[in-house]
DNA sequence: GCCGTTTTCGGCCCGACTGTTTTCAGTCG
């Protein structure tokens, strides 16, 4: 069983016990650990083992049992017991919105609904409404829930929801009276994915603000609009909601926008100890008079902390960093000054080497590494071995007419294919100037497998960076079930560099992996894979991933001056 | 169920909005 998989277990534990109606401390205490699980830069298993799960945030005796428990037997009878008493399946009931803990217990208990089919059935029959605490209203809300359930499905990439927000700022910024409109959320978080946009607005006259966001044309529900906050949803199934504060409150309904929920908690905790209440609005002190802070440093440096980029916000520590004033000096965007993974004509990217290069300097790159597939990808039409000499010959052509202004490497991205062997063989990888090895296939393999294949590359010495190790595709592929402890420690030892793949469908490794080979001091590099011009923007991404990861640009090859990067490469031997 | 600059018991952040209610429960973030 592994973190998530032990995370998903606590999750439903919690679920269970919150539609039960347990005290509800009880329920966040297993809810904690399910998030402190998916969050460990560890595997749960070497910390099993060594007798450490009570160090896990929010692991005590009786949890430490449980899990315990779990990697012994696979099984837990507290949970196995637990189902009997309230089906597993209510939990699907929560994904609604408007519909929580009680009243799934309500509609259980009171009409032996047990899942989202059975809800809708009785919500169209119209027997919700005599429900006590329920209405007309409230039947018709959780119709709508439903149906916008089944059009959005689950949390949408950031990808697609970053344009969006642009486009919903851009309007709102635009509006009378609008000092200033900002991403909050999961999304200003720069979450992989996220739940839905939140928007935070700076005006003195919310009210035609307030009307202007509700009316678009494309929002076809308004779920709630109040005088600060109003939320709606778009015909795609997405929601969006924005709260407007007055300028000199910005500080503060900022940093309760953007959240993480629990990175609140901690600020609010941090501030009752200084005699202080911390809401959206301000800081109160216990006379009833207030501090106001227009800005989130204000709020940061009353409560003695350094400003917490948004990306680190999820109490994973950097409350207590802030405090010691050790919050690293996280990597930008304008840090990379190269790319080592693109694709040209010559396989599936869709520009010729020059167009590549030239479209990679006009972005500000010094460094290009043309990396195209292998022919065992036969969808993406790789090089063959004979054709790699006049892809090089278009190389060289290429710098010859771009000059010093920017370096193309000819690289590779070799797949390792099921069997473990590379698709080039080694003769042919000494003379490319790069090679990226990468699984596309088989990914299903049993775990062992799979993560010999990985090691296998890894240990052919001229392979420099694993590119996307775990090969997730959002939303649909789940990425290969690899030991990842086995594979850092193997790229530890050969100096093998893992990538963060920057293409949203992508960001693999994902922020929590790439904080634990952050932490085992491998190196890391943030490639946009780009197949066509506008994809190296995507890069953006992949650095989002990283500032999650409390990555520094010392630990990314691309943020390295070229020289560096070029004798990385040359003293790697590859 | 966890946890400790109020420490081994008694707390555990703060508020907006809605709907069904005549003062509040439920949900959400």
């Amino acid at each position: 069983m592994n973190n998530r998989e032990l995370a998903d277990q606590f999750k439903l534990i919690a679920d269970l016990l919150e539609i039960k109606g347990e005290v509800v401390y009880k329920v966040l205490a297993y809810r904690k650990v399910a998030d402190s699980l998916n969050n460990l830069t560890q595997d749960v298993n070497e910390l099993w083992k060594e007798g450490r799960l009570e160090e896990i945030p929010g692991v005590g005796k009786a949890i430490a049992e449980k899990i315990d428990e779990l990697l012994s037997t696979g099984k837990l009878e507290f949970l196995e017991r637990l189902k009997t008493e309230v089906p597993p399946s209510l939990t699907e009931l929560l994904q609604v919105p408007d519909v929580g803990p009680r009243k799934a217990a309500l509609f259980w208990k009171e009409l032996g609904i047990t899942d989202l089919a059975g809800l809708e059935a009785a919500a169209r029959e119209g027997k919700l409404r005599s429900l006590p605490g329920m209405g007309e209203k409230s039947e018709a809300r959780i119709l709508a829930g439903l149906e916008a359930l089944a059009r959005r499905g689950d949390r949408i990439p950031i990808g697609e929801a970053w344009p969006l927000a642009q486009e919903l700022l851009a309007f709102l910024r635009k509006l009378p009276g609008v000092v200033a409109a900002e991403p909050a959320g999961s999304l200003r978080r720069m979450r992989s994915t996220v739940g839905d946009i939140d928007l935070l607005v700076a005006s003195k006259n919310p009210g035609p603000v307030m009307a202007a966001f509700t009316g678009r044309k494309d929002v076809v529900r308004v779920l709630a609009s109040g005088e600060t906050k109003s939320s709606v949803e778009f015909a795609n199934g997405l929601r969006s909601q924005i709260w407007i504060h007055p300028p000199e409150r910005f500080g503060t309904a900022l940093v309760y926008a953007t959240g993480s929920k629990d990175h609140n908690v901690r600020l609010r905790e941090l501030a009752l100890t200084m005699g202080l209440s911390l809401s959206e609005h301000s800081f109160q002190r216990k006379d009833g008079s207030e501090i106001l802070c227009d800005n989130e440093e204000k709020v940061y440096e009353t409560l003695g902390l350094q400003w917490i980029p948004p990306e680190l916000r999820e109490d994973h520590g950097e409350v207590q960093a802030a405090k010691a004033g050790k919050l690293p000096r996280l990597i930008t965007h304008d840090d990379l000054i190269s790319d080592l993974q693109t694709h040209s004509k010559w396989s599936d990217g869709k520009l010729s080497i020059l167009e590549m290069a030239k479209a990679a300097r006009e972005r500000g790159f010094k460094l290009l590494a043309i990396t195209d597939h292998t022919p065992s990808l036969g969808v993406t039409g790789g090089v063959k071995i004979e054709d790699l000499a006049r892809q090089r010959a278009e190389i060289d052509a290429a710098q010859e007419e771009l000059g010093d202004s920017i370096r193309i490497l000819q690289g590779a991205e070799v797949e390792i294919r099921a069997d473990g062997r590379l698709d080039y063989p080694d003769e042919v990888l000494a003379k490319l100037d790069i090679v990226l090895a990468s699984v596309h296939t088989s990914l299903r393999q049993p775990r062992d497998q799979v993560t010999a294949r990985m090691i296998a590359a890894i240990r052919n010495p001229h392979v420099d960076i694993i590119a996307h190790p775990t090969g997730r595709l959002f939303p649909n592929r789940e990425g290969a079930d690899l030991d990842l402890e086995a594979v850092f420690s193997e790229a530890k030892k050969h100096g093998v560099a893992l990538e963060i793949n920057a293409h949203p469908a992508r960001l693999d490794l994902d922020d929590t992996n790439a904080r634990r080979a952050m932490e085992l001091g491998i190196l890391l590099t943030i490639n946009s894979d780009a197949h066509s011009p506008a994809d190296f923007d995507l890069a953006f991404f992949g650095v989002a991933i990283a500032r999650r990861a409390w990555v520094t640009p010392e630990a990314v090859i691309n943020a390295w001056p070229v020289e560096k990067q070029l004798a990385w490469l040359k003293n790697r031997g590859g």
